[in-house]
DNA sequence: CATGAATGAGACTTCATTCAT
DNA sequence: AATGAATGAAGTCTCATTCAT
């Protein structure tokens, strides 16, 4: 009500501010006063907002996972599906490369940090749910090469794509591959 | 049998203590003075042996990729022979653990870091080598259940293998499922 | 009335006990540590009014010459104007030792960094104005003992005074000496 | 006897290294290493001929101190020889610049190391006595161009000189100058 | 004579955080 | 909401010196 009062995106600036540092420098090189000065306020005002630096993360890390929305075409056959699935983020790979690699660090984090491992595991449950389902509706119409498990499968799809994060340039070819060897058309 | 001499290697000792201390807190908290402290000397003299972090650090890259030795069992066939491979770094995975961690730590060091970048890079490829040579002799053998593109083959199964450094506890069943998709004998 | 911002020129007390201890012990022995005790306040607070000791320096710099201020008897005969001077600055290098002493280390260091030597020089121009002023009068009213060069002299007046401040007690019968040199009206 | 042994002139070679390593970066940026490391010697075998650091910094006195001959022409009238003295010192301080620098800090260090006062002090005692009998025997040949004082003639002298170290491209004129004050010939 | 290892004191600087205004 | 001053802990690195070999 007040006009004075709250510049709504104040926050939002600041989570985008740290989401890009981070990007560039990783945690190792993640600082505070950067981000104020990068959203012109000063370093202590920012803690108004997050009153600790654990606080931003936190933000960011909420910022970072929203921000991965892979559609699935749940019209398409599963092994389409996985395709379609797999190209969108071979695709975002390159063109959000910042992304990937904030979440990247992330997952680092979360090897010390308990909430932020927590955070990550939620958020992709609903990822491993759609690929468990990807699987098995496709071991069902035996769609795959192979008798595949469908756990080992949901992970190693997670596993390489997490992996790839490090050689976007390769991601598709890479993706592409997979679902191939998943695929039953090709192949003797 | 001075007090002074009898210590044949602090620069190992000093190695191995960084090793460790990156394994546990990671670059971000890794410090100079706790790796004097662990090893028994004046964090001054740990300068002695080391001028700078970044001498430290990278003595202790040359020690994690010396340490990486996967054996390749020329003796087997293609495909025999890419499941005997993953099978021992999944063996390693779990068993130390440690060295997959600095290693998956150094991966994203290497994004900022150009020597860091270089070294791994030289070291893996000895690696992509003995992959490509799998993949080769298995596409003339007919060993494989698909039509595979080397290349793309060769940066999945390294896509793969770093992705499961994240999560040791799947790596042995995700591994399999990778030699299960190439290998043509299974399938429907 | 608060605690906190009753301190209206820490600055000030930072560069005028900065001044001192350079006084005291030259720029070998100026640590940063010390100034910060001698105002009362930690010593990482002090990198919150000046950066960097080099600018802690610089305005210890500007302090230094902004405070040498010989007056110019503009209505004294040339020969009368030098002497006023130079005894003015005779009894200020009793004075103020402090002053002249800073003034020398400051000399000796803008050996080595330029924009120490680019601020001395530049604060000196006035210096060098005034004299050829008073050389040029004199040259013109025939009011010196020989035919003198003006450039020459003010170097001489101006190397004489440096000489001078490392023994400021015989100061004075030096500058009078060298008045006297000048002056015509004395002479067997 | 034994001819291993005494490398005689490693002294004077730590000597050398030590004064140029002055003259370049002054007392303030004076460090032993790379004085030991110029001579081809670990630091530590350096104490051996230099016990403590100021054992070298006074050695290094002795040789800047003795290295400093000018002489006096006996043979010239006082004034002839005022100005061919000056005239040498003026030149030496181009064409031995390290020297003078190095003799400039070592007057900036006496203000707090009292033995390097007393060393420098009883060094300057021939120089004075030398000047003290030109003007003497000026004074009785009335040379002079004015009733000088003796003992202010030759602070006058020695402080022009010390002050001109600042600036050695004006030393000649600066000289040249005061000799002509000083001299009868001359003027009105 | 020469060395390398070791030390301890101390240097400058950075950073997240708090507090009064 | 916003600021600037202040803090204290900690970080990396340097240097003269000593000691055993």
């Amino acid at each position: 009500m007040g006009r004075v009062a709250e510049q709504p995106d104040r926050r939002q600036a600041l989570i985008r501010a740290a989401f890009s540092a981070i990007a560039e420098n990783g945690f190792e090189g993640f600082r505070l006063r950067p981000i104020a000065a990068a959203v012109g306020i000063d370093h202590s005002t920012l803690h108004h907002y997050f009153p600790t630096k654990a606080d931003l993360i936190a933000a960011v890390l909420h910022h970072a996972t929203g921000q991965l929305e892979g559609t699935m075409r749940m019209d398409l056959e599963p092994a389409a599906r996985l395709r379609h699935h797999l190209g969108e983020i071979a695709t975002a790979l390159t063109a959000q490369p910042e992304l990937f690699i904030v979440l990247d660090e992330l997952d680092r984090r979360a090897r010390r940090d308990q909430s932020t491992a927590t955070t990550i595991r939620d958020d992709e449950q609903g990822w491993r749910a759609a690929l468990a389902t990807i699987f098995e509706e496709g071991v069902e119409q035996r769609a795959w090469s192979v008798d595949l498990d469908v756990d080992s499968s949901v992970e190693l799809v997670i596993a390489t794509i997490k992996g790839v994060r490090l050689r976007p340039e390769v991601a598709e070819p890479v993706v592409e591959q997979l679902c191939g060897l998943f695929s039953k058309e090709s192949g003797s």
